[in-house]
DNA sequence: CTCTGTATTAAAGTTTACTCAAAGTTTAGT
DNA sequence: ACTAAACTTTGAGTAAACTTTAATACAGAG
């Protein structure tokens, strides 16, 4: 069992960050100590893993405590959550396509500055 | 020479966004019809093509605001625009590795809750 | 002459994802 | 037992990038 810090540093968020993901939904059902302290498990890491990547390729929040909602309620809901995690992956991908166009456009600015600033040096 | 609503078409940003866009200081010196309206020129929307480049791959509207105002003010400033690009290619290649390993993440993950749904639905 | 589109400014509202403050409680170390 | 550091809660505040509203007025087409 880990306490909030020791979550911070292995996750990079913040403790109050984790408070508020645990009151929107996205982290659920998080034991206490005797004094009311939370105590994370390696599952609740597990999880939070998964709410990072999900959360760090562009799904809102409110898609994820709905992902965490379904995956509550057990197998009923399988199909459901393997359609909105091949949604996701097919908007990641359309997206990571973009990212490459883009790149490649910023690429042939650096390209093109860097040789315009070559020149002009030469000038002075 | 376009009206802002080809622009809105050609661009996708909507007439209140290219005027808001105008105000912040992202797109300069848009002329004007003898009534006072806006006229984009190629070169307008050149700038705009980069300006959503910029955008779109996660420069703040303030950093492209910065570099356009470079531009502006000529040849003495390439250094330090082609430093900014520069500084925004990198982050923006780390942010595609960070994706590509998010996407192998979630494919693993779709494939597992793909094979657990298949399993499920034999129960059935 | 009317209708639609566009113009102005300025301010308030929206959404998302935090972030902070206050005031009290618990834990760990000595 | 004492104390400092860590933790609790609730509710308010923040930042970015728009978006909307309002009030008023000019432009160009039919």
């Amino acid at each position: 069992m880990y306490s909030i810090q020791e979550v911070c540093s292995k996750t990079g968020l913040s403790a109050h960050t984790l408070r508020y993901y645990e009151k929107e939904g996205l982290l659920t059902n998080v034991s206490r100590s005797s004094g009311g302290f939370r105590q994370y498990s390696d599952e609740d890491l597990e999880w939070l893993g998964l709410i990072c990547c999900l959360k760090n390729t562009g799904m809102p929040l409110q898609e994820i405590a709905r992902f965490v909602q379904l995956a509550h309620q057990g197998n009923s809901t399988l199909r459901e959550r393997v359609g909105l995690l091949k949604d996701h992956r097919e908007k990641l991908i359309s997206r990571m396509e973009e990212m490459q166009r883009y790149l490649d456009k910023i690429t042939w600015k650096v390209d093109f500055f860097s040789a315009k600033l070559r020149e002009y040096e030469q000038t002075l």
